[in-house]
DNA sequence: GTTCCGATTTTCT
DNA sequence: GAAAATCGGAACA
């Protein structure tokens, strides 16, 4: 399978997203190598999107979002927790997709090691989890994902039906709907341990 | 320098 | 259903 390029991560942010459905996560470590299908993203971009680090200008944190694309940023949030995302737009230009969950391809022994739970669809189902299942953290941040050996992403499928709904988690987002996931995908974030329905599922387009 | 709070997960009631 | 865990970045003084 081909690696993906920078001229696929150098288009609007929320059309990087839909079309990383269904690529492949590869990360390598000293001597085992994870791989995963992404199921479940969410598109940032700049100061168009108040929900974005980077709507407020470029920072020291956020300088990442604004350079090349086709680069891993990744953050700490909550005092406990890694996001990753995946540089987009044009260099100068603030973009960037959240990888909110995946499905374990390879490498599993190793991502239950690490999560300390056995079930699949609990392996990778958030984007915290995800990073605790791939041992991705801070020191990836910038990383080159074009070039990189420790993390790549290869061309994926599509997935047949795509869901698209509002972000999770953020207080201003507005209804902007640049979630994508993977429809019926149990390895979706909250698919088991949430019920969406309790809480706000029409604005999510989750239903059922 | 200090304060506030988050693109979350887990655990307890 | 609610809250704790836990820390760095960004904003304000």
């Amino acid at each position: 399978m081909p690696r993906l390029t920078r001229e696929f991560f150098a288009r609007y942010t929320p059309d990087v997203a839909r079309d990383l459905l269904g690529c492949i996560i590869v990360r390598r470590l000293e001597d085992v190598t994870l791989r995963a299908r992404i199921v479940e993203v969410e598109a940032y971009r700049g100061a168009d999107d108040p929900a974005s680090h980077a709507h407020r200008g470029l920072t020291k944190r956020t300088s990442v979002m604004f350079g090349e694309p086709g680069h891993a940023y990744v953050y700490f949030t909550y005092g406990n927790h890694y996001c990753l995302n995946l540089t987009t737009e044009v260099e100068g230009a603030a973009g960037a997709v959240l990888i909110r969950a995946a499905e374990p391809l390879g490498g599993i022994r190793e991502m239950r090691k690490r999560r300390g739970v056995e079930e699949l669809t609990n392996l990778m189902s958030g984007p915290g989890k995800l990073t605790k299942a791939m041992g991705i953290d801070l020191l990836l941040n910038g990383e080159d994902i074009v070039v990189s050996r420790r993390l790549s992403l290869l061309m994926g499928v599509t997935p047949p039906s795509t869901g698209v709904s509002t972000r999770i988690g953020v207080s201003d987002g507005g209804e902007t709907e640049w979630r994508y996931y993977e429809e019926g995908s149990p390895f979706v974030s909250g698919a088991r341990t949430h019920n969406y329905r309790n809480r706000a599922a029409g604005r999510r387009g989750v239903v059922g």
